[in-house]
DNA sequence: AGCCCTTTTCCTGATT
DNA sequence: CAATCAGGAAAAGGGC
C-alpha cells in the first residue's frame, strides 16, 4: 500500500487545498453544524470499530475535533486542509513524504503511533500506552515549527491509544488540565463524569439515569438508590447513598457544572460541563 | 507538611 | 410520613 501512495499524487490532492483554509472553510459549515456527518452520530462506536487504516479524511478530522474541544483548542488555529487526506494515504506514506507537507509530519506520528497500538488500543490497558521513550522519540522527531498546538501534543504524548478513548468516551481533558498537570486522569473519578458517562452508556444505564432534554443537558435520576450504589462501587464505598450522593451533585451548581432544575432529581449539565453534548462526542 | 480540591458525612429545615 | 432538596459545617482522602 505504501509504495502505491506516490509523493505526486499525494501532493497534488493536497495541494487543492488552501494551506490557510480553516474547518469551516474547508468543509463549508460550522462546526455544529458538521455533525450531521454520517459518523458524526456515533463517533464514538466507530472509532472503536474501525481499524485507524479504514478512516476518512473526515473521521481523521472528526477526532482531531474531538480532542480539539477535549483540550479547549480553537478549532480555527488549525489548518485542517492539511488534514485533507485519510489515514490510510497517512498512515502508508513516508517520513520524508510527510515531510513535505505542513503539519503532515504532525498527523503522520500521531496516527503511526495509533496504528501501532490499535490491537490494544480500546482495551483501555495501562500497558499499551508508549513508552515514555517512545514519547520522548515522537517529541523529539517533531520539527519545532510543525505548528503541533503543545495542550495536544501532550495530550497525543500521554498515551495515544488511552488518550483518544478518553477523549472520546470520557471527554474529561481540559486544556489546562494538558499543561498544568501534564497528564491525563483516565480514571474519570469525578462523579459529575460517571453520571455524564453512564447517560452516554445505555449498556451499563440500565435505566438508571435519563435524559429529559438531550440538547439541553437536561436529565433525570430514575433509579437513585440504584445510582448511589453503583458510584459507591466504583468509590467502594458501601455507605454511600443517594442523599450524600446529592450533596455532591449540589456542590456542582457552585462551580457550573449542574445547574438547578426545580424539578425532583433532575439536574442540568452547566456551562463548566463538557463532553456530554451529543455532537462533541 | 501543608495546601487545595473533591467528596463524604452529618445535620437542620423546607418542600413535594 | 417518606423522600427529596438546599445548603452549612466539618472532615476525609488524594494529588501536588
Amino acid at each position: 500500500m505504501l509504495e502505491s501512495v506516490t509523493q505526486s499524487t499525494f501532493l497534488s490532492d493536497t495541494m487543492v487545498c488552501d494551506p490557510l483554509m480553516s474547518w469551516t472553510e474547508l468543509f463549508g459549515t460550522t462546526e455544529d453544524d458538521y455533525t450531521t456527518c454520517d459518523h458524526q452520530k456515533d463517533s464514538y462506536s466507530f472509532w472503536t470499530s474501525i481499524h485507524a487504516d479504514y478512516w476518512s479524511k473526515h473521521n481523521v478530522c472528526e477526532l482531531l475535533q474531538s480532542c480539539c474541544d477535549q483540550c479547549k483548542i480553537d478549532l480555527n488555529c488549525i489548518s485542517f486542509s492539511h488534514f485533507n487526506i485519510n489515514s490510510l494515504w497517512l498512515c502508508n506514506m513516508t517520513h520524508s513524504l510527510a515531510a513535505a507537507v505542513i503539519c503532515g509530519e504532525y498527523l503522520y506520528f500521531i496516527l503511526q503511533n495509533s496504528r501501532m497500538h490499535t490491537l490494544s488500543f480500546f482495551t483501555d490497558e495501562e500497558e499499551t500506552k508508549p513508552s515514555n521513550k517512545d514519547c520522548n522519540n515522537l517529541l523529539t522527531e517533531l520539527p519545532p515549527d510543525s505548528g503541533v498546538p503543545s495542550s495536544l501534543l501532550t495530550l497525543f504524548c500521554s498515551s495515544v491509544p488511552a488518550c483518544v478513548k478518553a477523549c472520546v468516551r470520557a471527554g474529561s481533558i481540559s486544556g489546562q488540565e494538558c499543561h498544568s498537570h501534564g497528564r491525563i486522569n483516565l480514571q474519570n473519578s469525578h462523579l459529575w463524569e460517571f453520571v455524564r458517562d453512564l447517560l452516554l452508556s445505555p449498556e451499563e444505564n440500565c435505566g438508571i439515569l435519563e435524559w429529559e432534554d438531550r440538547e439541553q443537558g437536561i436529565f433525570r435520576v430514575v433509579k437513585s438508590e440504584a445510582l448511589a450504589k453503583m458510584w459507591g462501587q466504583k468509590k467502594k464505598n458501601d455507605s454511600m447513598t443517594y442523599e450524600k450522593l446529592s450533596r455532591a451533585l449540589r456542590y456542582y451548581y457552585k462551580t457550573g457544572i449542574l445547574e438547578r432544575v426545580d424539578k425532583r432529581l433532575v439536574y442540568k449539565f452547566g456551562k463548566n460541563a463538557h463532553g456530554w453534548q451529543e455532537n462533541k462526542i
